[in-house]
DNA sequence: CTAAGACCTGACACTGACGTTAGATGCAAG
DNA sequence: CTTGCATCTAACGTCAGTGTCAGGTCTTAG
């Protein structure tokens, strides 16, 4: 398929991905005219790296530890994994973060609510 | 105190400071040659400010619900009350994400722990 | 073959929360 | 009073992901 239905296959624009390409995290063949073609791997592979972007991964990260994703088996990936293993507790003190914050949102909402009833009765 | 001080105690740059009185985050009394003075209660009124930052609120968003922080029972807040939840919903959602996205990291720390014994040991 | 639409590269624009710099002024200590 | 550090305003720089535009090429339907 060519970059137009990938992209709409995979919800992103066709901008974002030619710079995923570009920050070396997706490949594509060309065709003799110079387009890029892709297979329907691709439609999760893109899937898989809005995960990491959503996650807070910029595209450099996401491409030092793309090779755990190709080949786990490669020992070269030794820096790879670290990197796995450090960006996965980084979420999760970020999912603390935000679940402190969320609480404080919390009691904020309670000390509002008295004032606000059929809102709070929406909830 | 003087910005500089706030700045150490509430462990954030005077930039920072600056800028978030810029957006109507803050106040401050200024001295008779224009400096900005602070009380205590700003270490703390910051420190939350960077939870909600942290949470991924801007800082438009923050400037529209402190009605809320200040004033608990007036009822000009409506609109920042309404704000205050979808903000706390929108948190919600991006922390599934997040829980997402480390499961998907998981899944693959896991397909490459085999291949690294030492790292895997010390985890 | 031709028109239309998808695609190409390259480049500039934008947003947001700051960092940084420049040049001027405030303020406390000796 | 002076020295020197803190602060002031104003303005430009940064980064990352993406929008958008320009000017040209490829592909496919008719």
């Amino acid at each position: 398929m060519r970059i137009g239905e990938l992209a709409a296959r995979a919800g992103v624009s066709v901008r974002s991905l030619r710079y995923y390409e570009e920050q070396g995290l997706i490949t594509s063949t060309r065709s003799a005219g110079g387009q890029r073609h892709y297979t329907d791997g691709d439609i999760e592979r893109v899937a898989f790296i809005q995960r990491l972007y959503a996650a807070g991964l910029s595209s450099r990260t996401i491409a030092e530890l793309l090779p755990c994703v190709e080949s786990p088996s490669e020992q070269n990936s030794a820096e790879a994994f670290e990197r796995l293993v450090r960006e996965r507790d980084r979420i999760s003190r970020h999912v603390e973060e935000l679940v402190t914050a969320r609480a404080a949102l919390d009691r904020l909402i309670d000390a509002n609510r008295a004032h606000h009833g059929r809102l709070a009765a929406a909830r």
